[in-house]
Formats: C-alpha cells, structure tokens, sequence
DNA sequence: GCGCTTTCTTGATCTGAATCAAGTCATCTG
DNA sequence: CAGATGACTTGATTCAGATCAAGAAAGCGC
C-alpha cells in the first residue's frame, strides 16, 4: 500500500479513457500531477460510504466492488473494471460518497484530487464536455440496473446476465463467469443459494455449469426465456 | 393539447430552476426562443421509452410519471413535480429514453429541443456546471432508490417513505399523501393490496391512515422501526 | 338521485425467494 | 498428511409478498 506521485508509464492508459481522451494536454498534466498512484492487496477497503470525496478513483488493474450497507444488510452495487473511473458523482458535486468500496483483488488505484477535477472543469471545454456525457452514461446504467431489479425475477435476472456476459465473451457459446458466484448472487439481487438453483432451472434452457465456466447449448433457446431488451441490457446506449 | 412558443410569463419559474439560474442573459434567451409551451390533459403519454430526445422537459405544473415496462410488466420509476425538467441524461447524450412519461393530471409542460440544450452547453461555461451538477444529483437519487430497493423490506420502505413525507410537510404529525396509492405501491415496489395491509402493520408503531391522510402519533417511535439513513433517505445530500 | 366505474380494502391462497441446516468439495496451512 | 477454512450445493422450512376473488367505499356522468 505505497503512496507515490503517478509513474508517468500509467498516463496512457488513463489517456485512452473517454473521459480524458479529448482534452488538452497542458490540463491533462495538471491533472496527473496531482495524482497518486497505490497499490492495494485484496479485501482492502478504499472508501467508506458517508465520508467525504477528496478523490477521484481510477482502477488501472485488478478490481474493485462497491457495495452498501443498511442495518447490518449489505448489497453490490455494481463493479469497476480497468481502466474506469468510480464515484465521479461524489466528486462533481463534492457530496459524500453513496457507497462503500473495496478491492476485489490486487489492485493497482489512481487517485486524482477532487478539487483538481472541479477546477480542470471549469478550465477546460472537451473535459467538461466528456463529464457530463460519462455521468449521463453512468445515470442511465443505473437506470436500466433499477429497471432490471423492479420487472423481473431473479431468474430472468441471470438469464439475461448470461446473454449478455456471452455477448462479451465474443458471442461464443461457452465462457468463465468474472467473478464468484456469491458476488454475482448479490450484483443480481439474490442469495448465492438462490443463485445455485436458479443455474439448475436454466438447465431446460440449454444452460451448463461446471464450476464458473457456463455452456449455453442454444442461444435462441435461452433469448426466448429471458426476452431481453436493449433499454435494460445494452451497455451502451 | 395547444402547441405554442413560451409565453414570456413561463419564464421566470424556468429561470428560478438551479439548471437555468446562473446562466447568461443571452444564452437563456436563445433557449426561450426555441421552447415550446404544450398543456396536456390528464393521463396522456408524452415519451415512449426508445424513442429519441428531441426535447428537454419541464413540468411547469401538474404532475408527471415516469415509468418503465418490459414483458407486459409495468412499475413507476418517479415523479416529476414542478418545477423541474426530466429526461435531462437522454438529452445530453442524444440517447433513446430509458423511461416512458405520462401526465397524471392536467398538467403544462415546456419543451426545449435538446439540440439548443447541447449547444448552448458548449457556449455558456456557468451552464455546463449546472448541467453536470444537475446530472450527479439524479444519478445519486437513482443509487438511492436502488439502495432502498435492495437493502430493505416494502414495509421499511413505507415506513421511511412517510417520514420523509412528514418532514417535507414542515415536520407536523399530519399529512396528506401526494398521490393515489396505487401510484405510491408502485414506487415504493409493491403491489396496491400489499400497500394496504403495509399501512395496517404500521400501526403498532403509531401510524394512522384515513383516506389519503396520514397522521403519526409517534415520531420517535416510528424512527426506531424505520432507522432512516441520509444516505438513502435526504434528498438533498 | 341512480347506475357505473374505479379505487381501496380484506381474506384466502399460492409462490418466489430467504433462511436454516448439512454435507461436499477444493484449497490452504502447519 | 491431517485439520481447518471457505465456497458451493442441496434439501427442508419459513416468510414476504404476489395473486386471486370478492366486497366496500368513493367518485363521476347523466
């Protein structure tokens, strides 16, 4: 757990991200001066939720799971794959953070100081510009994530999950699940032993499991079930 | 159903909304010139989710709903109380609504083609701030209602639905209740009948209903069993 | 006023999912 | 290697909440 200014080997992938990809140089550096970077064993806590937002956080490797807490329940909210950014909203609007994260695994976390992503705002047009259109993303896959919990059942939830984790295994018919099944229970809202018996009831749909690796027997067989919809499942629009 | 330009007398409501209120003269103007005024009957659709944003909403009185469907299946996401705009995320990215809006009474909307909202975004630097301030406010509602949503029961859900009700009422023990409880039941993601018996098992802890009016013998008390959190429950945070 | 519709309530029943309890399996550790 | 640990599965049971069905109350049109 190191703390130390950011390698300049690290900008370029922090660069490539859409919400730094356009703007100038001269500010982009401003911004990387300021950063750190740390690395971070597993099951380590970064932020708590309720405590104030000095940081914007960056995952450049490993990852990272936000979660909260409510009278002693716990939920995944959702999870942060490198290379993107997490808790932009606190940040913006220096509120405290909603949600609580922690590393998942090793992971390797740029840190950029909040005030210096206000004041970079202000400044520069192209970051403003990407701001708003990542927080806008970032507020319609929340959308679609409630949309997803309130009309349907937990087992049209994985279903649905499936077809789009194959979508991103490059439409293959078999592929590991990323990560473990208790984590996935509770991303999609269920027990993990809900989650056992709910492999088990796909299996009429031509769905395998053998450890975390799933075979779907025939696609159009597993679409008919689960019915997905762009406007819950498509990341990208 | 009249569709007209914006009568000048619309505009200082507008202009009070923390999205228009520290913009420059000119560049609220321009938005003015473009926007329409429309009055609607009650129960009439105004946006199908999947269509495209043309326009920036703002309920200038009345009520409007916003709902989501899938597989026949139909639930409220939220409401939208003048005076505020809605569908502001599908604007800015010039992306599909995720959410359907119907009116819930006669209610007078505002309609700011999204192509004046983006450009005046790139040409008033104060309004940009607005706009991403605006953005992180609703993604965090969101992440409210989706913690809600996962980490408690309905009953729980009820119960600090009206604390916070009663503490938008000037914090007195008596209140009406905003809208029809079939709309509410669907908000707070139950059904009309659960809703019912819901407002029964509350009234151990001093809850009483007559109606839509809403009387709590006991603050305290109904804190204790709700365990409010301002993560989840305070608006403004 | 009277019918008509719609909302709300109440009770009975059913079901999806959580919980509880054991047991299996794989991995780690001394 | 034995024992401990933790993830996963499976079955039995419980429970929250949905659904079904019917009646009560309230609003509305004529």
């Amino acid at each position: 757990m190191v703390r130390l200014g950011m390698p300049e080997s690290d900008y370029p992938d922090i660069r490539e991200l859409h919400l730094f990809s356009e703007m100038a140089d001269e500010q982009f550096m401003t911004l990387m001066r300021g950063a750190y970077v740390q690395n971070f064993p597993p099951r380590i806590e970064l932020i708590t939720e309720g405590d104030s937002s000095d940081f914007l956080h960056i995952v450049l490797s490993g990852s990272v799971d936000l979660f909260s807490s409510w009278s002693g329940r716990e939920t995944s909210m959702s999870t942060a794959w490198p290379v993107s950014t997490f808790i932009l909203a606190a940040t913006i609007n220096d509120a405290p953070y909603l949600m609580s994260a922690r590393t998942l695994e090793k992971s390797r976390v740029a840190l950029i100081p909040s005030q210096d992503v206000r004041a970079v705002f202000g400044a520069d047009q192209r970051f403003a510009r990407a701001i708003v259109s990542e927080l806008a993303q970032c507020y319609r896959s929340v959308i679609k994530a409630q949309k997803n919990l309130k009309l349907r059942s937990s087992l049209e939830r994985l279903a649905n999950y499936l077809l789009q984790q194959q979508k991103q295994s490059g439409n293959v018919n078999e592929f590991d699940l990323r990560f473990e099944k208790r984590r996935l229970a509770s991303l999609l809202g269920m027990t993990p032993e809900n989650l056992s018996r709910a492999f088990k009831a796909l299996r009429p749909y031509g769905v395998a499991i053998d450890g975390n690796h799933v075979r779907i027997a025939d696609l159009e067989d597993l679409k008919r079930f689960a019915k997905p919809d762009p406007l819950i499942d498509d990341p990208s629009t």
